[in-house]
DNA sequence: CTATGGTATGAGGAATTCCTCGCTTTCTGG
DNA sequence: CCAGAAAGCGAGGAATTCCTCATACCATAG
């Protein structure tokens, strides 16, 4: 038998301008029907209707169904991660907490919140590949060496472990969030969220300050 | 047409006690099959199987797969609750805050630790009807109740909202929990995640006292 | 205009899964 | 011991789903 080309191979470089919109279409769909049908009921068949392909052609871009899922999960944390970047990028000096806590928080709770049915289908219900979990952790350890900078330039504040302190002002904010987004909508709005992360976050810092002295 | 009876109809009473030791070796295989399998995979054979019983026999107990889930997922509910509810059950007058805190915390991360797998599934993979979220809701309603109380009685606490923070305390233990549990095991322990969220909350309950005056 | 290869089609094969139903085995009260 | 009820069985129907492949369309370079 001869080799055969290995199937499940999509196309590699998109040659013409329609592929490069076809595949964006596709995954506009498959974003759509997603959230709509979620991980299970979220089929092939009904992304390339959504994305008036037939399904034949969705292959053509995507190996399988859990390509355009992981596609859809890590362009949602690079997007996560630049906005959480841009929020501490703070040129303020010094830079205290308030310069960069409340921006911060208020930007990665909009970001979720903005389609709360499609977070979850990414990242609760289905399952999650092992390259999703790595990006999102070193994208989660990014965040935390920058937070922890900005804790060690704040002249207000004096924190004996301002690496561990960083990790869970990150840990919090993340999880708070989180579970923000996999409640019903309409029990708080995004600002009260926000107030509240912020006002536990700074006690919780002010207190970490004097901790050597207890 | 005669109306025959209607399928999906399990078994009304158990009458034999073998019975009732089928229905739980059912569920503890499920449990086993689930955590194994994840949501999808977890199929009725399966948990046939595991169970050393025949599928057809599972659907004398249960009506469908989903019940099995949702069997499961209440019996977690209630057993947390129950767990919770003890451990606020302070006798010591006054309650102070070190004398429930980190007890509840160390009780309910622990009751999370014991089977993260299934959990997940439980929790995240699969869906969660309305019946199982109203039971969720009225634990963590019962349980914020509890809180509110305990902190009325701390004379050490001057709370202007407690009601409002008890409320916070409950989310902020459900969710920094829940996130610890959904990540890969072996981060930090047990202890450690529970000194964590006890620093967190004194440091907020104790601001949150003060916050008047500002 | 035509040849070449990029792009699109969609019926249907292969695999899974849930659940049923006619039947057998096991139990128990009289 | 026996009759009727409870409990258990498991092949297979019906429905879905993922993905392939033989075929056809279309864009552009020469």
């Amino acid at each position: 038998m001869p080799s055969r080309p290995s199937p499940h191979q999509p196309r590699k470089t998109p040659q013409q301008q329609r592929s490069r919109q076809t595949r964006q279409r596709i995954l506009d769909a498959a974003a759509r029907v997603f959230a709509d049908y979620g991980h299970a009921a979220g089929t092939t068949d009904r992304i390339a209707e959504a994305a008036r392909l037939s399904v034949g052609s969705v292959y053509q871009y995507f190996p399988n169904k859990d390509s355009i899922l992981l596609t859809l999960a890590l362009a949602h944390i690079d997007e996560s991660a630049a906005t959480v970047r841009a929020a501490l990028a703070v040129t303020a000096t010094p830079p205290t907490l308030m310069h960069w806590l409340p921006a911060t928080v208020a930007a990665y709770a909009d970001l979720h919140t903005r389609d709360p049915r499609l977070h979850k289908v990414l990242f609760e219900e289905s399952p999650r590949p092992p390259e999703l979990l790595a990006r999102f952790h070193q994208a989660e350890r990014d965040a935390a060496d920058t937070v922890e900078q900005l804790l060690r330039r704040d002249p207000s504040l004096d924190l004996p472990e301002p690496a561990r302190n960083a990790r869970i002002v990150v840990a919090v904010i993340e999880s708070l969030v989180h579970r923000y987004v996999s409640q019903q909508p309409g029990d708080i709005d995004t600002r009260q969220l926000t107030d509240e992360i912020v006002d536990l976050l700074v006690a919780y810092l002010h207190a970490a300050q004097h901790a050597r002295r207890r």
